[in-house]
DNA sequence: CTGAAAGCGCTAACAA
DNA sequence: TTGTTAGCGCTTTCAG
């Protein structure tokens, strides 16, 4: 009742347990006949190699960490969804860690787990990741990516889209339109990403001689960015007549405040532009104009990057920046002069 | 600059090195004093326990396989990060798998990487599993719940909620209401939850004396959903003045049809009602009516089954139902009198 | 309670 | 190319 073993193969097809082995280890030496043989008795057996004791003597488990804050943003899931179909063509798997509770204590325990199980690769999606973990995984040769996020430290390879120049291509548009009261509800203003938009929403402002119609951390979160909505348009006079909002998951909130609870809308009364053009941005309730994170291309250096880490833990990290995409639809629309 | 082993660690302790497993592996027997002396050592050299190493003596990984087709629909996104928390409470963790196309074989390649990894339960959301899949892994000792789905076959483990009853409840609703012209756009019928809940409907609305107006595979899908909803008002007249729908994920897609394409008001041309209570329904664009499935009870059904698996895999399979509510909000709304 | 010794199922030298 | 042998890092008998 218990598993097949390489043993029970070998007596089957009356070669030597490392035959067998040899014949499931890519790159070993076996003549095509013991293979053959190896083969059709490993098949009658239903036999397949024991993953857990490969990985106990390569040191390697083709498994790869995905640490993710929460699938609740769409961006996410799309990413996770992305990462899994790359990683998959690979031959690599997922060990995914939901830690919706970023403090540095959470991450210490999480990074603890993946060493424990052997994982090769740690892709940390939106999670900020402290210098002090950073060194511990460099110290165990354990190789480390994030993805959406970067830090300083260069020493830490990243993959992120290019969110500065996002940002100026959002202001710069809602400029463009003819808007003059223009607000910002930020990214987490603890989040490379959330900074990197903002800089560029604040510059392109400057650049043109704008001054913000209020500027509010919405931390990334629904609830806040609801708060932030009300209070741009209760506190501030006049309110604004566009928002650039952080991402397209609190764009959506955003939307939803300002047409349910203020009664107004959009584009007429006040044009809104996301970022990330997640699946939902193109859907008719919301049709959301946005800035597009290129997943596709994300992903691919993302695991272009792993392998090359994997085979050297040592190999220069590197820091990808993909530019992203104005895309238009029906949120936002030319301001009436005069207005 | 290789792992820390037990053996290093015992050395220092000066302590034999299965003391030191023994410490680690709880219910194992050490006195107090051993346990210090191993836990400062292990300290000092940032010893952690080979999980791998464990796994291969053990013949448990605390590793749990999840098997989701997709994270598009929210109701996915939601259980996995719900499933996820609450087996990281029970020191589980996830290797999670996507499996878009659902065919047999995909599947059995997925069962054939799960068996690889030596995974502890698999828990399969969302996905068809084949009769023939269930008895490799029966025979493997290999236990597996299915989640959101029941087969008949009643050997297998399975935890959903109430769809027959639930669908019922959301049929009679609409009818309380003073629709007679009722339409269905039904979930995947290869499915048990699209089957469960169209039969609630079928028969509800006979019990009522009414005939549907008309009935639509949707298929779970956005786009199958969409062009049933394009044909259900272009073929049929008079057109539905009110839909019941498989999943909210699919009514979403049709509310933007009715209200985009068709210029119809909801709720005052149509009712529409969905099935899962996902987070979006309750967003101020869509506020849909809904039949909640409990997530938490359902994931909390789910752990306490896999638990008892895994401890005895010849335990007996349960089939777990559990009852979900009707949720009203601003998509329904009750007809006039002689529409 | 403790240490010595025997493997878990496999890969990777090594010699043939 | 093949079989033999020695481990990977750990848990688990078995004596003491």
């Amino acid at each position: 009742m218990s598993r097949t073993t390489s043993i029970d193969v070998a007596l089957r097809a009356g070669v030597s347990q490392s035959a067998v082995s040899r014949t499931f280890t890519k790159g070993a030496s076996v003549s095509p006949k013991t293979s053959r043989l190896v083969l059709k008795a490993a098949n009658e057996l239903n036999y397949r190699p024991n993953a857990i004791a490969r990985s106990l003597i390569t040191g390697k488990s083709k498994i790869i960490a995905l640490v993710v804050a929460y699938l609740d943003n769409q961006f996410y899931s799309s990413a996770v969804q992305v990462l899994s179909k790359a990683l998959k063509q690979e031959d690599y798997h997922i060990l995914i860690f939901l830690t919706p509770n970023a403090t540095d204590k959470e991450a210490q325990k999480v990074v603890n787990e993946l060493i424990d199980y052997q994982v090769d690769c740690i892709i940390a999606a939106s999670v900020a990741v402290s210098n002090s973990l950073v060194g511990r995984c460099k110290s165990l040769n354990l190789p480390i990516i994030l993805f959406n996020r970067h830090q300083n430290n260069s020493s830490i390879s990243s993959v992120t889209s290019n969110n500065f120049l996002g940002a100026k291509q959002a202001t710069q548009y809602l400029i463009d339109l003819g808007h003059k009261r223009i607000a910002h509800i930020t990214g987490w203003q603890g989040s490379s990403t959330g900074l990197d938009r903002a800089r560029g929403f604040e510059l392109t402002m400057k650049r043109n001689g704008l001054v913000p119609a209020g500027v509010i951390d919405g931390m990334y979160k629904r609830e806040v960015a609801m708060q932030a909505t009300r209070h741009l348009f209760t506190e501030f006079s006049p309110p604004p007549d566009a928002i650039f909002v952080g991402n397209d998951h609190m764009a959506f909130a955003v939307m939803d405040v300002i047409r349910e609870e203020l009664r107004l809308k959009i584009p007429e009364d006040v044009s809104v532009i996301g970022y990330d053009n997640v699946p939902l941005a193109d859907w008719g309730s919301y049709n959301l104009s946005t800035i597009s994170q290129p997943l596709n291309e994300m992903v691919n250096a993302t695991v272009k990057q792993m392998i090359k880490l994997v085979d050297n833990p040592k190999a220069s990290p590197v820091q990808v920046k993909i530019n992203g995409n104005l895309i238009v639809r029906k949120s936002t629309r030319k301001r009436k002069i005069n207005v």
